[in-house]
RNA sequence: CGGGGCGUAGCGCAGCCCGGUUAGCGCGCCUGGUUUGGGACCAGGAGGUCGCGGGUUCGAAUCCCGCCGCCCCGACCA
């Protein structure tokens, strides 16, 4: 057993922080609610990074800077922005010993210093559309803090598009949400829900807004991302007007979305276990490490020469030998577990004789030996595997912790327990969010788009409805 | 902002009630030796403004007053 984890099923909050702070993903700073996010965490932030990057550029969007300081009078000038935005913005008051002549707000989101700029960019429709995309950080007052899941500073990355029309932002929205679900699935091994937030759920400041939400092992929903239909609103706060093919002066429809290091929160809480984190092979910034065994000289230079004869030519990134002589090998089984390596091979003297090695998964424990020649195909197979198994084991998670549930005091009775809840919930009426809200402090994740057809009454009026819901306890 | 907890070595804690040598223990760290296929052992060693500020006292980690910080649980949020 790991050391100093708390079980999962004793406190799983706690467990959630223990894993954190024992892999080395994270630790407090000194100002309340802000993080340093440690190496083994930033290195899985630089892969999700990597990765999410890369898709962003294969549909057409390109990397910009945008400042962090933006002045205060900006975020006022769309009015549910302001109103959603004030209360958690840090304001820089002094600047130079002097105080500022307008403070300046630490940006919580960049929809104001973005749009203030795209007003100098566009004025034809042959300006548009723009895709945009920044990596960056962001500063929200949070009255409750978790790591990784809501930090007072977090790193996000937020895609800011322009378009000739609603039907373009609504294509490039959804195109996005599409984008972050593929992501989850393919490389968090995190199953989602995508679908639509409830007008009481959705951006200050939208249209509407597409989510992605995933289960955690203790059945609350996490929100992993979001892509929003900004429709004119900014456009118009702004007033960023194009000319169009027929002559006419029009202002510009827009779509923001993001996904943030909480990512990296949903990551541990699907995956990682009582023996620490469990990080999905994609996401590794190494996969494989290499736990030698000697007891004299003579072996250590015999197993230290044979692992680096098998790895002659592999990538550098793909294995790491841990060739540390001041822990003994079981120790360091335990620390690589705890980091939550994907796949552990151990080398001694034994496995140099018999030209093979002993390979452990971190997701299952099982150990095999596999022959010297061949390993690195059958490495990437395992990693494959394991991929997919952790996903599989996600998803069959998800769909047995997702109930239908059509009667109110069902549903507040089993609610706190965790899972997802297909209910009737009349949500074109924000009483009806309010109220479940105060009875059971569960919310309305989404509407999945792919809701079936189904009509019932609203739970809590009775109103018919055309589609279930999604409510749940959420982080 | 409400409720709870904590602040003593890098980490985890004891000591505080009932004031009194040089503030202690485990882990970690350093040196030397023996070890090494699931968290090694022995010996020696380094490391402390006891959260901060006042007060009481011959004497405060310990008692009194005030302050600060952090964590956890709830009300807001990616």
């Amino acid at each position: 057993m790991a050391k100093g984890i708390t079980k999962r099923s004793d406190d799983y909050s706690q467990w959630y922080i223990d894993v954190v702070l024992k892999a080395e993903m994270a630790e407090y700073s000194p100002v309340k609610g802000c993080m340093v996010i440690r190496p083994t965490g930033y290195g899985i932030w630089e892969k999700i990074q990597q990765r999410l990057d890369r898709m962003f550029k294969e549909t057409g969007h390109v990397n910009a800077y945008f400042p962090m300081f933006i002045p205060e009078s900006f975020l006022k000038k769309e009015a549910e922005h302001v109103e959603g935005f004030a209360p958690e913005c840090a304001m820089v008051t002094h600047g130079g010993g002097k105080l500022l002549e307008e403070p300046l707000a630490i940006r919580p989101t960049s929809e104001t210093i973005i749009w203030s700029t795209y007003k100098g960019w566009i004025n034809s429709y042959r300006d548009l559309p723009i895709l945009i995309n920044q990596w960056c950080n962001v500063c929200r007052w949070e009255m409750r803090t978790r790591l990784f899941l809501r930090t007072t500073e977090f790193l996000w990355q937020e895609g800011h598009t322009a378009h000739a029309t609603c039907e373009e932002a609504e294509e490039e929205a959804l195109k996005m949400v599409h984008v972050y679900e593929r992501f989850a699935e393919d490389y968090l091994a995190m199953p989602v829900l995508v679908g639509r937030k409830t007008e009481s759920e959705k951006f200050a400041g939208a249209h509407h807004t597409y989510c992605i939400e995933a289960m955690m092992q203790d059945g609350k929903a996490l929100q992993a991302g979001t892509s929003h239909h900004l429709g004119q609103n900014f456009a118009k706060a702004f007033d960023v007007k194009f000319q169009d093919r027929d002559m006419e002066l029009k202002y510009v429809w827009a779509s923001s979305w993001g996904v943030s290091t909480r990512l990296i929160g949903g990551m541990i809480m699907n995956h990682s276990d009582d023996n620490g984190l469990v990080i999905p092979p994609r996401l590794a910034p190494v996969p494989i490490v290499f736990v030698p065994i000697w007891r004299s000289e003579e072996e250590m230079a015999l197993v230290l020469g044979k692992a680096r004869e098998i790895t002659a030519d592999w990538d550098p990134l793909f294995f790491k030998i841990d060739d540390r002589d001041q822990y003994k090998p079981g120790y360091k089984f335990n620390e690589w577990e705890l980091k939550g390596i994907p796949v552990r091979i151990e080398l001694g003297p034994r496995d140099v004789a018999s030209n093979s090695v002993v390979v452990v998964r971190r997701d299952t424990g099982e150990k095999v030996t596999m022959p010297a020649e061949g390993l690195r195909e059958n490495l990437e197979k395992m990693l494959e595997d394991i991929q997919t198994s952790l996903f599989k084991a996600a998803k069959q998670r998800m769909t047995d912790r997702t109930y239908t549930v059509d009667s109110y005091d069902e549903y507040k009775a089993r609610v706190e327990g965790g899972g997802f809840y297909r209910v009737f919930l009349d949500v074109d009426n924000p009483e009806v969010e309010k109220q479940l809200k105060e009875d059971t402090r569960s919310t309305v994740r989404c509407i999945p788009f792919d809701a079936p057809e189904e009509e019932g009454p609203c739970m809590i009026t009775g109103k018919l409805c055309k589609h279930r819901v999604i409510a749940a306890q959420a982080y």
